[in-house]
DNA sequence: TCGCATGGCAGTGACACGCG
DNA sequence: CGCGTGTCACTGCCATGCGA
């Protein structure tokens, strides 16, 4: 990522020049808007990503929750239970961990894309090859190729992801008579069982990968049906922002099933799903607003407004055109538009 | 109640260096 | 030359506190 090179020296926060509310979005999201148009405009916004629609629902942690005992999101009925992976090190000893960040959010969609593309649907257990190594995993969903730092994180995340316990609960289910209630659920683990090399243990620390795979469990293979499609070169823009890949994944969704004149969805709503921990409704609010502008960069023609109490959707062209759609190409970005509600 | 300023913490990327 | 490791700067998420 190239960094934009300061004139003072302000590495004292204080030292900074005043900025208006305005600037600051501007700051933030202005570097997509270029990138974002020229995709529009190249009409490169096409399926080659592909993730479930639960996933698309629901988020997984930002930051590591370290010692929580479960990770919990909840979208109107549904809600995401994820229990910590037990890891185990090379001296025998177990810790706990979540997946957090962008590499698990990654991970997931270039799984799906992989069981997509084998197109598998005679029941029988899917085994996906990690690749020839870790560079070249880690180039197949988008990271970009650092150090040992990288791989490393990548590794661990792998692991994380891998070994957690991902359940959906369904909360639609009714009560019964004297209180009595039924609980209805089900389990989303990503794999059945899995050999991951671990680059440490490497002889000659090539190839950490090589002869790595996961057999994907039942349940995750059947989440593929019809899973949400999502422009592979958006998410490698996206990438360093865990909050902005689910905003994406999220708007994609709604607006590929959207059946109403209309739809809205609180800030209350919309918290319980993106919402990591923050304190406040209206710091979460800030945070929202500046990462919904970037993400619409790259869906111009999502019909979606920032009001007072949340989001207002309408019925908007498919972000990935088919067959029969109109091309998307021309469609320039109304950045003034955007800034407005963002402040609003 | 809300917007805003400020700052801490943690994750991430770039880079230098050492090693085989 | 490729990989691992450590360091530093940058960035994003989040908290605290103040004033309108």
């Amino acid at each position: 990522m190239p960094s934009v090179p300061n004139e003072d020296d302000d590495r004292t926060p204080s030292a900074s020049p005043k900025e208006s509310p305005a600037t600051r979005t501007l700051r933030k999201v202005l570097p997509h808007m270029d990138r974002a148009n020229e995709l529009v405009e190249q009409g490169r916004i096409r399926a080659g990503s592909y993730i479930p629609v639960e996933l698309a629902q629901l988020c997984l942690p930002y930051r590591d929750p370290k010692d929580l005992h479960f990770w919990e999101r909840t979208n109107g009925n549904k809600k995401l239970l994820i229990e910590p992976a037990l890891l185990p090190s090379r001296d025998g000893s177990i810790r706990r961990g979540f997946p957090f960040g962008s590499v698990p959010r990654l991970f997931l969609i270039w799984l799906t894309t992989e069981i997509k593309m084998q197109g598998r649907t005679d029941g029988q257990p899917i085994r996906v090859e990690l690749g020839e190594s870790l560079q070249d995993f880690m180039r197949q969903i988008g990271l970009t190729t650092g150090g040992g730092t990288q791989r490393r994180r990548v590794m661990d995340q792998l692991n994380r992801l891998v070994r957690a316990r991902i359940t959906i609960l369904d909360l639609s289910a009714e009560g019964g008579a004297e209180g009595s209630w039924r609980d209805q659920g089900r389990q989303l683990s990503v794999a059945s069982s899995w050999s991951l090399w671990h680059a440490g243990d490497d002889d000659d620390g090539e190839a950490p990968l090589m002869g790595s795979y996961i057999e994907v469990s039942p349940e995750f293979a059947r989440s593929i049906d019809g899973a949400v499609p999502l422009a592979t070169d958006v998410l490698r823009e996206l990438q360093t922002h865990p909050m902005r890949l689910d905003i994406y994944c999220w708007l994609v969704h709604r607006m590929y099933r959207m059946r109403k004149r209309e739809s809205r969805v609180t800030w209350h709503q919309l918290e319980e799903q993106f919402g990591g921990n923050y304190s406040q409704t209206r710091q979460f609010r800030a945070a929202f607003k500046t990462n919904l502008l970037a993400v619409r960069m790259y869906y111009p023609r999502a019909r979606i407004s920032v009001t007072k109490d949340g989001l207002l959707l309408r019925p908007s062209p498919k972000h990935i055109p088919q067959r029969g759609d109109l091309e998307q190409r021309g469609d320039k970005y109304d950045i003034a538009r955007d800034i407005r509600e963002a402040n609003k």
